[in-house]
DNA sequence: TGCCAAACGGAGAGCGTCTCCGTATAGTTC
DNA sequence: GAACTATACGGAGACGCTCTCCGTTTGGCA
């Protein structure tokens, strides 16, 4: 047996399916794996078979974020208009992607650093994007700023953001703090 | 007796004592309730008694801190330099007034909004403070900018900062970050 | 000294993540 | 199509957490 037997694949694909619905409403916390389990109509083990962790199960729910991400940047850099208004814009579209994953933002972000979170390769994507924005800016910012440094700052709002449940004004001003802060000399 | 028995009042003391060292140890989702009541030779019901909810007693066990929030922006305020130095200063001293206390900055920054969390009086204190920021340092700064936007920003980046135990040199530069764009027309 | 409101201790309820292991089955082999 | 085995399944339950309930003890006053 070389593949995946049918059946796993089958409720491996069910249970992302439901528990992408599941996180969407009530958010990482507001979920229990049993829930998730009974909603997929496995058993609690089969679920832990396939995720052996909460997290990991979180990954994959957000595997469709990854190619979002890139796109925003990639609409950001390609707007006409100053340093500050692409950056705006790529935050602003960074923090409305995580909109509605209650808990995402502030894991993703605490995890930036640390190797071992099953959410590095989101970190890797979401620093890579920043990366590029420094390439593409790079003389507009700040001197010195780092890719880590952007995606924590813009994380840390994003986290906030969604813990507090703020409006977009509210948010849209923090960010626009952030990009000031950012591009001045 | 008028107020509290005697030996009441003795139990809450040794057990915001010893939890604050435990805190300041392990942060605190690190130290359960059971071993705070352990470690304070008293069962978990009188735990309870004193302290209804985990967060209470976090709350009971930060009390000091409040003064030396007030002190912090004193100081910072009555500094010689610019804006931008004095919110640095401001910022850099409320940073590590949360240091060592694991846990804490997220938990007063996701606070701010909500009038039924134990920290309010903190969160009040917290608001305040960057309230006289505004007042004092007015003209210089962003306008329309206000106390709460001031206080989610840098309780953000304390809170990553937190998290991700990152050095003071990190900390120091997304500060900085901050208070360009906090000063900036 | 006796009384009783106040405070105490700790068993356990309820909920969470995650594990273990006996059972069922998909897919291969003859 | 029947037998066989690696793979996957289900769910009881271990363990740890916050917090509650209630029978027992005790401080302080008459």
């Amino acid at each position: 047996m070389w593949s995946v037997r049918a059946d796993a694949r089958r409720n491996r694909d069910r249970i992302v399916e439901i528990a992408r619905a599941l996180f969407k409403d009530k958010g990482f916390t507001g979920v229990s794996m049993d829930e998730v389990a009974k909603a997929a109509g496995v058993g609690a083990g089969t679920l832990y078979r396939h995720f052996p962790t909460k997290e990991a199960l979180y990954d994959a729910v957000l595997e469709a974020w990854t190619d979002k991400v890139k796109a925003a940047v990639d609409r950001a850099l390609g707007l006409d208009g100053s340093a500050r208004e692409k950056l705006v814009s790529w935050f602003g579209d960074y923090v409305d992607l995580l909109n509605g994953h209650k808990g995402a933002a502030a894991r993703i972000t605490l995890a930036l650093g640390d190797p071992d979170s099953p959410f590095v390769a989101k970190c890797t994507r979401y620093l890579g994007a920043n990366q590029r924005v420094i390439d593409e800016l790079g003389p507009a910012l700040r001197p010195g700023v780092s890719a880590m440094e952007i995606s924590r700052l813009v994380g840390a709002v994003a986290a906030v953001a969604d813990a507090s449940a703020l409006g977009p004004d509210e948010v849209a001003s923090m960010l626009g703090v952030v990009a000031d802060g950012l591009v001045a000399a």
